[in-house]
DNA sequence: GAGTGGTCTAGACCACCAT
DNA sequence: TGGTGGTCTAGACCACTCG
């Protein structure tokens, strides 16, 4: 799957810890072993373990070793930029998604300014529910640049906009920026949502992009209050 | 501040592009330009720019360059791992803490499974509510090892806990697993926090690790809906 | 074809931890 | 004192982009 050796090596070792080959608690060989074992040199060993440290899997402690943790291990890891295709794959409940709107629009000044476009660019504008173990938690609405994405139909939103993107126009979704906050619920959240009497919904606001730099998506995310979990692993920034 | 030569190069770098000395969406110079402007090896010049990339600076494009995001520069960072003073004194409000409970504890067995310790180890057990602009928005409720961190007074609960953990007792924080809820209100919450209808509150609960791997503390932050923000800089996976 | 970033190497020196 | 991780180097080859 993956070309680069220090990557084969990540994976191989990430597997490992989560397989439980590596005790939680002791130390992985050292980086000099490795470099014999996996016969490569120190500094490709080292971009291994920076990733892992990275993700959670290990933390390094000069002088003495590289800690094997137990914190790679996230059940629902909405951390990252993940689609919901992925992560309810993963869940293991039952989901489905209900597109209630596809259009092409000429986007309000708001989203002109989310997708930093100036000029009459199109707007795809795509609604969707989706639906876990019978219950609608969350609704998405996403505005989409139609000079990167020409062309998507009702299927495609149905399934997996990511997967389209990346497989079948060839592009590379890359990074996001995220933004979470409770608001209160509007109309469109009580028409399509399943809602109990809650007055609220988190909202994650994101604007992704591509490989390339390039701004393609904004979306708004609402989850139900009760449905809504989120996990982060966070390394503190000691200047 | 920084010893190394990458980690003085990225704040050089950082601090730049925040005072738009290099303008958004140009590239940074080369690699090799670079390489040589600092008068460093490429690799150390690489070093430098990946954690630029990791912390949302730039964008890197094989064939084309570095191109600088906007990305980086978030007014409330509660991204990470940072402490409430050090948050509070970025964001310009007035803000204070107050402490109503500061007790060593034999711990619970949620407690003692959340912090790891399965002996007859005792905990410190904080309860502190958190006002900004007049307002109780955040309860904190931290349970501290007294194995690693042997005193505590009300004084120090009061400054920063984190400040005191690495200035005074010499110790590196280094990493968190946090996980984000959102949760009914309690008894306490309703005691402590100015509450308005609200029914919930935000739940960030952390487990916070040093250094060397040892986990210190547990904390169960509790934050009013509405002044609840998290931003979050992601970069997607590709396995 | 010239320039860019991506990977990998072999070797060096250092700071830290154990014994 | 020997082993660990942390930093840095000089050089090599590759894949990609762009004119």
């Amino acid at each position: 799957m993956a070309s680069n050796k220090f990557m084969m090596i990540y994976n191989d070792l990430s597997k490992k810890i989560q397989h439980n080959k590596y005790q939680i608690g002791s130390c992985l060989p050292s980086e000099n072993d490795l470099a014999i074992n996996y016969g490569v040199s120190r500094e490709t060993i080292r971009k291994a373990l920076n990733y892992l440290s990275q993700n959670g899997y290990i933390q390094k402690i000069r002088g003495k070793g590289s800690v094997v943790l137990d914190a790679g291990r996230y059940d629902f890891p909405v951390s990252g930029l993940v689609s919901f295709k992925e992560v309810a794959k993963r869940s293991g409940k039952t989901w489905s998604t209900c597109v209630h709107e596809l259009t092409l629009i000429q986007p309000s000044d708001e989203i002109k300014d989310k997708l930093r476009i100036t000029d009459k660019t199109y707007v795809w504008k795509i609604v969707r529910s989706r639906i876990v173990d019978g219950e609608t938690i969350i609704l998405d609405k996403d505005y989409i640049n139609q000079d990167i994405i020409p062309t998507l139909t009702k299927e495609t939103c149905e399934d997996s906009l990511y997967q389209f993107i990346e497989e079948d126009c060839d592009l590379m979704i890359s990074f996001a920026r995220k933004e979470f906050s409770v608001d209160p619920i509007t109309n469109e959240d009580k028409i399509y949502m399943t809602l109990k009497n809650d007055q609220q919904v988190v909202v994650v606001k994101s604007q992704v992009f591509l490989d390339d730099a390039r701004l393609f998506q904004y979306t708004e995310s609402r989850h139900r209050l009760d449905k809504f979990r989120f996990i982060d692993f966070a390394r503190r920034e000691h200047q």
